[in-house]
Parts: C-alpha cells; sequence; structure tokens
DNA sequence: AAAGTATTTAGACATTTGTCTAAATATCTA
DNA sequence: TAGATATTTAGACAAATGTCTAAATACTTT
C-alpha cells in the first residue's frame, strides 16, 4: 500500500486520476491539462503505474492511460476500519 | 486535502495511526513502539496534527493523542467517486 | 529550589521527490 | 526513407522530507 499512498501525496497526480476518472486519455491529452512539462508528467504517470492505480496501453503511437479502481478497495477498508470503533484490535466478525 | 494525503505518504504516520485506532496514547508511549528518536515522532504527530488527523491534549507533564476520524470521511468519499461510473463528469444528484 | 521526567524546538544533514532540458525510441505519413 | 509526431529515458538540480543530536520548555517530586 505505500506505493499507492505516496503515489496520491502528490497534487498532480491526484488531478491526473480525476481526469482519467471521466474518461481514458494518452499521455499527450493528459500533459496538455498541465502547465507542466511532458516528461514530468510521463514520470507522473510511471509512479501511478507503479502503484497500480492506472493501466495502459500502446496504441500505435500513442500510449492510453485508464484508471484502475480496484486499488482503492484495499484503501477504503483500511480508511473505514480507523472508524470502526467496535472492533478495536479484535478481527473483523467476518 | 493535501496535507492529509502528504501526511498519509509515510509508513511510520500511518503505523502510529493504527495505534491510536486501538486507544489513546501519550507522545512518549506512542515513541516506545517505534525504533526511531522522540523528536522525530514528535515531528511526525505534528504532521499529523496539522493534517487534522490526531488531536492532543496536555495532561500534567504528558501530552495524549487520539485519533480524529472525522477528516477520513472527504477522503473515504473522494475514493468512492472515483469508482462511481454513473456520474462521470456530471453532478451528483443530491 | 534542585533534580528528574515528558515533550518539543532548533538546526544540521542525507535521501527522496518533482521538475527541467536534451536525447532516445517508436510510430506514422508523405 | 525522411520528416513529423508521441512518448519515454537520462541526467542534472533545487526543494521537500525524515532523521538525528543538543538544547529548551514545562511539569512533578523530593
Amino acid at each position: 500500500m505505500n506505493l499507492l499512498f505516496k503515489a496520491l501525496g502528490d497534487p498532480t497526480r491526484r488531478q491526473i486520476i480525476e481526469l482519467l476518472r471521466k474518461k481514458d486519455m494518452t499521455a499527450g491529452e493528459i500533459a496538455d491539462y498541465f502547465s507542466i512539462s511532458k516528461p514530468s508528467i510521463s514520470h507522473h504517470l510511471d509512479l501511478l503505474k507503479q502503484a497500480n492505480v492506472v493501466l495502459s496501453i500502446k496504441e500505435g503511437q500513442f500510449i492510453t492511460y485508464s484508471l484502475n479502481t480496484t486499488v482503492f478497495d484495499e484503501m477504503v477498508k483500511w480508511m473505514l476500519d480507523l472508524t470502526d470503533k467496535q472492533s478495536k484490535k479484535t478481527k473483523p466478525r467476518k
């Protein structure tokens, strides 16, 4: 989970996630939304990919990125568990 | 939300959060769980406090820390919304 | 009041992170 | 096959981050 939390720690990367929520986009399309260089965006995409937050497929000379929302499941669970006073220190009752 | 995401980006801070989930603890008690110095733990606690993840009250010479789980609500919402394919690009229908 | 305990503040330092430009790779098109 | 387009890789660099030790602050106890 560390890569995931790290990935979400940067505002630019969260914006990328929000963009991809609306629709899949190529690296170039994504970069157009930001004022930082394409290599920087490429780097952010790489980190998101390492964290398994995005998937990419190469289509000709383009690379299309999409969100992999499944990785958030565990994280949401982690956070909801924090609020679960009932099961302090106990295993969840299946 | 940036301070919150940043705060969660560090493994030590997440461990602190997990400790506080079980029970409120003083700074010293928390520090005893780690092999890093007390000033470092103090610094982590400060960041968690800035992110509003923990609350602290001074009791004599001790300072007791507790979790403020309410801050996670917005974050959970953010993540759940990412998975919500239905409302792509639309405002949530109240 | 002095000494001990709990915690933070200050300042230094190495590592990590986010950014950039230049160059490399891969694909498409004329 | 050249030239244009899309994207990444490489390497440099400044800023942010996590850690440390030493010192300061605050409270308690003798």
